[in-house]
DNA sequence: ATGATAATGATATGGCATTATCAATTAAAA
DNA sequence: TTTTAATTGATAATGCCATATCATTATCAT
């Protein structure tokens, strides 16, 4: 991957816009507003050489397959709306876990889930 | 599964005794110390009628396949060990994660998976 | 603008977890 | 014990995500 095409522009900048973590589907849905006839396939190996540049990194929701969103971002956690399924990311934390493992574990790292509404589908269901 | 087996009785016993969620294959591993020619199509048949009838529950960690644990646990999360790739029940929890979320937003349930070195590992690690 | 070659799109293939198939076995009712 | 049918074990089939293949297209240094 050494030359700009447009199809890797539509991949990145889809990603960046959409302010949230990806599915490699929901990147291609998003590129092809741009990029009408864009394969998968681009947007795998795209997105694969794009982590490796660490232009993105690779985010894992329990029973998920990987989403993709910009690196570089400060810890930060993910909610998922039990609706739309889509995913968000949360920058609040609630701070140190090294209390919570068993006598003789050592805490290096932690992932949080939130579970819910999103501000859309929680909206739609006031109505 | 109407029929009382050696296999669904060791499979049952091997989750419980281990007293942490299991992969299937660990299942047939430890199953199989009990009924050594035990296949592990029967093991992926007893785990999802035990499921069904609510002895048994999945726990999904990112990027992991699903592990088994006996159903009826109070909430509680999960530690996986960086080294050995086990899971260990964490009871503990940084309770309210209701502020975390974006404004709109509404939680209604998380999970939370702790890394780092378990017992084992992080004895052995410091000889 | 041209040529070398990287990238794309369509699709075949791979990899892996899980499920389906089926003859042989085994539980358990009679 | 005999009988009946559920269960098992071996393995083929499935399903899904991701990668490889390859002819065609597009990038970009010259």
């Amino acid at each position: 991957m050494e030359r700009n095409t447009r199809q890797r522009t539509a991949i990145r900048d889809a990603i960046a816009v959409a302010n949230r973590p990806l599915l490699a589907q929901e990147v291609l849905d998003a590129a092809q507003t741009e990029v009408p006839g864009m394969g998968i396939a681009t947007v795998y190996r795209n997105i694969k050489s794009l982590v490796e540049e660490a232009v993105l990194q690779e985010v894992r929701l329990p029973g998920d397959n990987p989403r993709f969103e910009i690196a570089g971002h400060k810890h930060h956690h993910h909610f998922q709306c039990t609706q739309c399924q889509r995913v968000f990311d949360v920058h609040a934390c609630p701070g140190d876990m090294s209390r919570l493992a068993p006598k003789g574990f050592t805490v290096e790292n932690h992932d949080l889930t939130l579970y819910g509404h999103c501000k859309d589908c929680a909206a739609a269901a006031a109505t």
